[in-house]
DNA sequence: CTCTATAGCACCATCGATGGTGCCAATATA
DNA sequence: TATATTGGCACCATCGATGGTGCTATAGAG
């Protein structure tokens, strides 16, 4: 049933008979019963943040449809950055032969990989970097520090003034990607001139509700909007918009917003918005390039591209 | 190593030391020999068109965290709306040992009922109804109806007015949604006593491209827009924004424009956006009570809500 | 007509987990 | 002390696919 008739000497007669026959009975293989028997289960393993944002959605769809093509039979899993699901939803895909374990924007990929070593399962980190495998990700420093630029030559500012005023929020202070995003924020303000204040960074986590709590306690201390805004992901950026909404949408007008992520439809909100959008093609290519020839624990980075 | 020891009778002491030893040398429970041997895999798999957009990617996430409490292992593909793919897909399934499969929006969901039945895997359908399988969907008639009143209510009509000149766009005119939702704009024009005009329903496809092409056509024929909206689906509203987009944002705000289903930043495009919010965690509740104690082939139907 | 080669197939161990069965020793009961 | 019971474990067939090995019948060589 698997082809290897002709190499087993099996006449043509008889395989046909046997494919036939096969066929009306509606015969399925067992691939778990061949996964065990050849040790190769062409599972490929994906454990992803969540799905609901166009970033990770695409990652999932592009890499099922490559993965599909490449013979492989993906699994996705999300995990909503909790690490402790991380690692069981991680058990889980292993005890399912996952031949290989992608890890996308995983809260701790060294602790994944250095569960999957022992079993000789290869991981692949992408979006946030580990030093245990191979990372494929955005070059998060040079996006965001085009962005910022963007935004700061939107800015209204007076001749002389020496900060902007910009509101750099959201994120995780301990990902890697939200540091290079603050480098690049903070790096693109001194390229101009300007000092970036600390105050207006603020690192409130990725959820639309946290950010925009934190949004709302900042305009309130800072008796005012910012003169722009820096929103670290299209999730925080649901919060920021939440916001606007509440206390009048048409203000958004009015204030250069760019946002580390794309969204359709949230690029057409406001006059004034810029995103940055992750090429998730060429991160997926490089990933089965990646899986189709192992390589050393390196970090690939991605160029991202300004949408206004 | 599965907790059966007590059952076999076997010491405690001798339990704990092979625990132990398991824990050191990292095991882990091979799940396909277990579910080779057992016949019960624990595998739910789900067939869903695409991940992009809102509905679906909360039907993915939503589903992954039940099955997981549940104690099943969720496998999900997705088959851009590919009736081959589909097949492919549930045939894949299969083979991995899937104990039900859940076809979310599916082209053909009795195709596929007709394929998991010689191999006695049930099957349950999700957003679009099958005769095969219980069927778990939104009332899309009544929301579709309350909608088109919505939508109808913001018009600006003149006195005496017969028709409304409001455009149905989007969708597949094989697929049960599209029909009810159909009846339902047109049922809701006779409820207020008006007449919709047949070239006013534009069944496109739901794809965002033939939408746009669709109605870039529309106006120029119809030598102007519309004086409402009804776009069958968040994909389709990207084709109308786009248009928007293309020729004048700000034109948005002169127009009611109702979407069947929701998205966070799309419900704040224009003054005048009706949307139609599908009730996913209640269909998830359903379909894992299904899972949970199997019923007939019947179609349950769930009410959605309208968001303004 | 004998010997060799090969086509064509049957048979079996194996992958890891699982649960039934069998066996021995310790304990309980008469 | 003899018998019955049970605790504690070892052993093995089984799930379905796979590839190695062994056997037989036929074809070809001499």
């Amino acid at each position: 049933m698997n082809g290897t008739w002709k190499r087993r000497r099996i006449s043509e007669k008889l395989a046909e008979k046997v494919l036939e026959v096969a066929h009306q009975h509606g015969y399925i293989p067992n691939r778990q019963a061949s996964a065990l028997r050849k040790n190769r289960s062409g599972v490929l393993g994906m454990i992803i943040p969540v799905y609901d944002n166009r970033y990770f959605s695409s990652i999932a769809q592009t890499f099922e449809k490559l993965a599909r093509e490449a013979g492989f039979f993906p699994t996705i899993t999300c995990t909503q950055r909790d690490p402790e699901l991380e690692e069981i939803a991680a058990r889980s895909l292993m005890s399912y032969g996952a031949e290989c374990l992608i890890c996308v924007g995983a809260t701790d990929p060294d602790a994944i990989a250095q569960i999957t070593k022992p079993a000789g399962i290869r991981t692949i980190n992408l979006d946030l970097p580990g030093t245990q495998a191979p990372s494929i990700i955005t070059d998060n420093y040079t996006a965001s520090f085009e962005l910022t630029k963007t935004i700061i030559e939107r800015l209204d500012l007076d001749d002389g003034q020496r900060t902007t005023d910009l509101l750099f929020i959201g994120g995780n202070g301990n990902d890697h990607n939200t540091q290079q995003r603050v480098k690049g924020f903070v790096d693109a303000h001194e390229d101009t001139g300007l000092i970036p204040q600390d105050n207006f960074i603020q690192i409130c986590g990725y959820e639309a509700d946290s950010t925009e709590t934190c949004f709302s306690r900042f305009v309130s201390e800072n008796s005012g909007l910012p003169n722009g805004i820096f929103v670290n992901s299209t999730i925080s950026l649901e919060g920021v918009i939440n916001w606007f909404h509440k206390t009048g949408i048409h203000r958004l007008n009015n204030i250069p917003l760019g946002c580390f992520d794309w969204d359709p439809f949230a690029a057409l909100l406001g006059k004034n918005m810029i995103m940055t959008r992750q090429n998730v093609p060429e991160m997926m290519r490089m990933l089965f390039k990646e899986i189709a020839s192992p390589s050393s624990n390196e970090v690939t980075q991605i160029k991202a591209e300004l949408v206004m």
